[in-house]
DNA sequence: AGTGCCAGCGCC
DNA sequence: AGGGCGCTGGCACT
């Protein structure tokens, strides 16, 4: 059964039931002060809701202690089958852009909006537009890897929602304690102590008593008027200078970095009632993965994960897909070779003892070359292994490479089309040197296609592991009888392209840790069948996210 | 004062 | 001269 919801004005939601044969069951509309608890009464049903978008919608319901088991995100959806090359031929594909193409509130609205049934939108009916979504995918040349994906995105779209209402557990007087030793003491209006101690460092180093290290202009003028032969600023510049300043400054630019990210000021803005709610953006990025908007959630810095604690009587269960890339490029491809040195906990020390590489580091930079098309250092050395060892592998992104050269739009696993590259056509009346950009340019885009297949893909198996997890937590937690929130259970609060944190009551934590692993065997069959690739993931039980590694 | 870009660096 | 991101302060601009 479907539940088509819309508002033709902010004080009213429109909703539509069907049938699973796309018949109407009955039209409803409902006040929107009342929405929440009509959606709960309803989602007993176990619908499958229809809405634009899910940050539109579920927040507010949330709030009201409601959990969505399913949904379609058609914005999400409408985003996808645009792109896919399977589904070229759709009607869809071809019709203008219009506001189901519309970028998500969670984008355009402040970080802290929460439920925004606020603009006064056009009363288009979202069971027209799955309709339309409907018949595309069914038309396309893969309508199982579509559907697939569509959901896949929209189960990740409630999971976003779920991760900023549960929030990060957070301890901000840890997060104080690790700043003011790292640091030194806060100093009201000035650099933290240990900041300015380095800051008088540099400039005795540099004889030069005004120089702001903030400023990379004028701190760049500073060096090279003390005789450093540098181009910039740059930690690995200066990385390989014999120079006083170097050290202090070094250590400065460290500091410096975690004081403005992660400092006090981000503590004070982002962290609230023992939790960081960071804000994501469910296929934000080209290839799929997800983006985050302000605190930056999926940029947490190490030394901050210390603050990451869980709350009393409760465990943090950190899980993170070992390898993931090389691996999935490894089913991709039906490289056999790959899989087999797969079957290692340790895919890069797989290689190692198949022969393949000398050491474990060689594995791992030779793998990385492979996806990111490095040709320099020690990716570009391995290159000439990793193709003996691993050939199908190795094609596979190469011939993506070469697509991406030529100018076409190649596919992750279950269909995300990359984005259009610039044209690439071939003048004769360029010059050589613009000849040589476009070729440059050509070759980069290359590179982009060929990490495209395997960063996207990767997103997928990742989303089809975070449905999984949620599916089983859910069941864990007591299903639909147990009358707690969700929060109330084992319940993800942190998700990172390829790790997932769930915080688990300690007599579930090993149950918990459990579920993660067989969710990620079952991402594996979901996406990939019976091909022998497997999907190992190293699993912590801590207190505090710090001691996962 | 607001806007937009850049350098630099953090994450995967 | 390896892919994808976000955030900050500085800075140039309006």
């Amino acid at each position: 059964m479907f539940l088509a919801v819309s508002s033709p004005s902010r004080e009213i939601v429109d909703a539509v039931a069907l049938g699973s044969d796309g018949t109407e069951r009955g039209r409803q509309r409902i006040p929107a002060a009342g929405f929440a608890q009509w959606a709960a009464s309803r989602e007993r049903e176990h619908p499958r809701w229809l809405w634009d978008d899910t940050q539109r919608w579920y927040p507010a319901l949330l709030a009201a202690g409601v959990r969505i088991e399913r949904c379609v995100d058609l914005r999400l959806s409408r985003a996808i089958l645009r792109s896919a090359p399977a589904a070229r031929g759709s009607e869809l594909a071809a019709a203008p852009r219009d506001r189901w193409d519309a970028r998500s509130v969670a984008v355009d609205e402040a970080p802290d909006a929460l439920f925004s049934l606020v603009e006064p939108e056009p009363d288009d009916d979202p069971f027209e537009e799955f309709a339309r979504q409907r018949a595309a995918i069914a038309a396309s040349s893969e309508p199982g890897r579509l559907g697939l994906l569509t959901a896949a995105d929209s189960v990740g779209a409630l999971v976003a929602a779920e991760l900023r209402f549960a929030g990060l557990p957070w301890d901000a007087e840890r997060h104080d304690r690790i700043l003011t030793e790292l640091l030194g003491a806060r100093v009201p209006g000035g650099r933290p102590a240990r900041m300015e101690a380095l800051v008088a460092q540099i400039r005795s180093a540099l004889d030069d008593p005004e120089v702001n290290p903030d400023s990379a202009p004028t701190l760049l003028k500073s060096l090279q008027r003390a005789g450093l032969r540098v181009g910039s600023t740059s930690r690995w510049e200066l990385a390989g200078i014999d120079h006083p300043v170097v050290a202090p400054l070094t250590a400065y630019k460290k500091l410096a970095r975690l004081y403005t990210a992660n400092g006090w000021a981000w503590l004070d803005e982002w962290v609230r009632d023992g939790r960081f709610r960071g804000v994501y953006v469910p296929a934000g990025v080209v290839t799929g993965r997800w983006a985050s908007l302000g605190g930056g959630a999926l940029q947490l810095p190490k030394q901050v994960r210390g603050a990451v604690v869980a709350d009393p009587g409760w465990k943090l269960v950190v899980a993170d897909a070992a390898q993931l890339e090389p691996r999935v490029l490894a089913a991709m491809s039906g490289d056999a070779a790959m899989a087999r040195a797969g079957r290692a906990h340790d895919l890069y020390q797989g290689m190692v003892d198949a022969g393949a590489v000398g050491t474990r580091s060689q594995a791992k930079y030779g793998m990385l070359g492979a996806i990111y098309g490095g040709t320099t250092g020690e990716s570009g050395r391995m290159r000439p292994r990793i193709e003996k060892a691993f050939p199908r592998a190795m094609a596979f992104v190469e011939d993506a490479a070469r697509a991406g050269e030529r100018g076409e739009i190649v596919r992750t696993w279950l269909g995300r089309g990359s984005p259009p590259g610039a044209a690439s056509g071939w003048d004769e009346t360029r010059s050589d040197a613009e000849r040589d950009r476009s070729r440059s340019g050509q070759r980069a885009w290359g590179r982009f296609t060929r990490n495209f297949i395997v960063q996207g893909t990767a997103a997928e198996w990742a989303l089809c592991w975070m449905g999984s997890v949620r599916r089983l937590l859910w069941t864990l937690g007591g299903g639909d009888e147990a009358a707690a929130p969700f929060t109330a259970r084992p319940h993800l609060v942190f998700f990172l392209h390829d790790e997932l944190i769930v915080h688990a009551p300690e007599e579930l934590a090993e149950a918990t840790a459990d579920a993660l692993r067989e969710a990620a065997v079952e991402a594996g069959r979901i996406l990939f069948g019976t091909a022998p690739v497997e999907f190992p993931l190293s699993v912590a039980i801590v207190d505090s996210y710090a001691d996962a590694k």
